[in-house]
DNA sequence: TGTTACTTAAACACTT
DNA sequence: AAAGTGTTTAAGTAAC
């Protein structure tokens, strides 16, 4: 299934990007961002300062096969299967047509961008506490009636529109079970017939800040912010820590997505700034590709460093508040110690990014806290005893059990903290290979999105009003060596 | 294989 | 009484 090849030059490359981008983004900030760089033909190799310049400048791939080069391995391990190229003649990639036609109520596919507006047929890839936590998020009031949680998850994720009515009942479901939700205090005058309002427990919020991150496909909220200029607090907060921050499969490499890396990691709202980001990606991108077709030695020395990395599969957590599942935002969730680090929502350094720095020298304690050593047990709405099998804080000693039942005491702790040191050393000693795998991620993310909507780059030509037109000819991966992949 | 997270379905009580 | 809401139980799937 090639793709088409190009052989159009940069500078026409940049010109139509710009051109198409500018009409997705009329009268932007984007657009004019856009059209300052178009006028600045000074692009000088802006793959230098990417992260593949590390991977481009291997020079200890020297052996194997030149196909490499040709991205083929990637679907040697049937990486891109299901993934087709070419477009129709609306301009849509037949890939997307082909999942909008999908059978209905499938999860959506995990290498394609999620937009709930266009995959009206994909069962949103957010569990149903994560989508009421953001209808709680983004309302003024920060609690709802479960009539308006049902209208906000209606109105942002058109599939339930034609879903079974069961979801609702999933959503009560989660209200009622999940900890993390709470009634609001009826005495407080509302008048609003039926119910109650509902909230999120501030206690568990970072739970559910943490199960959203874990979630794919960030970039939605990275677009919605671009379209709100006032995002709500809970985007804000899904950042990770900008410091070397650990990139999962969905994860945005800071060096190929500049702007959404910085919605997600760092402090800056600088929207014109981020939106000029994404441009300068948008061509970098679109070099690096007819870079990386001159060095023969790319993709395999890719290929070979990937092969020491974990399994692609493996979430290499981008986010987490512990490693256990148990302490996220479950029915038997562990409470996120507020005593040791206090979280205060929106505050900088609040607890919930702390589990991102692994780049200080004095964070252990910010590890044994991401691990949980500092969680709380929680109990169950209206109980006075934990429930039976749950873990247990010893509110004298502080030891705390995991949910596995055994208990953390001091001693365990100290060991604990003496794992976590050691796990830090072992990050750095593989902060090369940390460095390819944010590549690998990147690249594997890029070579999905240019062959299946070979004119798209990754989430940042997704218009904003989620209607998915791309740039004609942007695929950074439709040089002749994609094409025969 | 067992555990956990999550979804889905269903029943039932309560409230408006 | 009907509809909506809230709670609870149970079964099933998927991931780890």
């Amino acid at each position: 299934m090639p793709c088409q090849s190009t052989d159009e030059s940069d500078a026409s490359m940049r010109q139509r990007l710009v051109t198409s981008l500018s009409q997705s983004f009329p009268g932007s900030a984007l657009s004019k961002a856009l059209q300052c760089m178009n006028d600045d033909e000074d692009m000088s190799d802006p793959l230098s300062s990417s992260c593949f310049a590390e991977l481009r400048l291997d020079k200890e791939a020297p052996e194997e096969d030149d196909e490499l080069t040709s991205l083929s391995w990637l679907q040697d391990g049937n990486l891109l299967k299901d993934i087709h190229c070419g477009e129709d003649e609306n301009g849509d990639s037949l890939k997307e047509n082909s999942e909008i036609k999908q059978e209905y109520g499938f999860p959506h596919p995990s290498h394609v961008p999620y937009n709930p507006q266009k995959h009206i047929n994909s069962k949103p890839p957010y569990s149903f506490s994560c989508l009421i936590f953001m209808a709680l998020e983004e309302s003024p009031t920060k609690m709802l009636p479960v009539k308006d949680i049902y209208q906000w998850i209606l109105s942002h994720f058109p599939y339930f529109q034609n879903a079974p009515t069961g979801w609702k009942n999933s959503v009560r479901h989660n209200l009622s079970l999940n900890k993390c939700f709470k009634k609001v205090d009826k005495d407080r005058g509302q008048t609003i017939g039926k119910g109650s309002l509902w909230c999120v427990d501030p206690d568990f919020r970072p739970n559910l800040l943490q199960a959203l991150r874990k979630t794919p496909y960030h970039p939605y909220h990275q677009l919605q912010m671009l379209a709100s200029p006032q995002p709500s607090r809970y985007i804000q907060e899904l950042r990770p820590q900008p410091l070397a921050p650990r990139l999962g499969p969905n994860s945005i490499s800071p060096h190929l997505f500049p702007f959404l890396s910085r919605r997600l990691g760092g402090p800056s709202l600088d929207i014109d700034s981020d939106i000029k980001d994404v441009a300068q990606t948008l061509v970098s991108l679109k070099s690096w590709s007819q870079a990386k077709a001159d060095n023969a030695n790319f993709a395999q020395g890719l290929k070979r460093k990937i092969g020491q990395m974990p399994s692609p599969r493996k979430p290499r957590g981008p986010v987490i508040c512990t490693d256990n599942p148990s302490t996220d935002h479950t029915y038997s969730i562990t409470r996120v110690e507020a005593d040791e680090d206090e979280y205060i929502p929106g505050s900088p350094g609040s607890s919930i990014d702390d589990e991102y720095d692994f780049g200080s020298d004095d964070d252990v304690d910010d590890l044994s806290d991401a691990e949980g050593v500092g969680s709380r047990p929680l109990k169950r709405k209206g109980d006075n005893l934990d429930s039976e099998g749950e873990s247990g804080v010893d509110e004298v000693d502080g030891c705390v059990s995991n949910s596995d039942g055994s208990v953390r005491t001091p001693i365990k702790r100290a060991r604990f903290l003496d794992q976590a040191k050691r796990h830090r050393f072992e990050e750095t000693s593989e902060e090369e290979k940390k460095k390819i795998a944010e590549g690998a991620d990147a690249l594997l993310n890029l070579a999905g999105i240019c062959l299946s909507r070979p004119r798209a780059f990754a989430f940042g030509a997704e218009k904003l009003d989620g209607t998915n037109e791309y740039p004609e000819d942007s695929d950074p991966g439709s040089d002749s060596s994609a094409d025969d992949s």
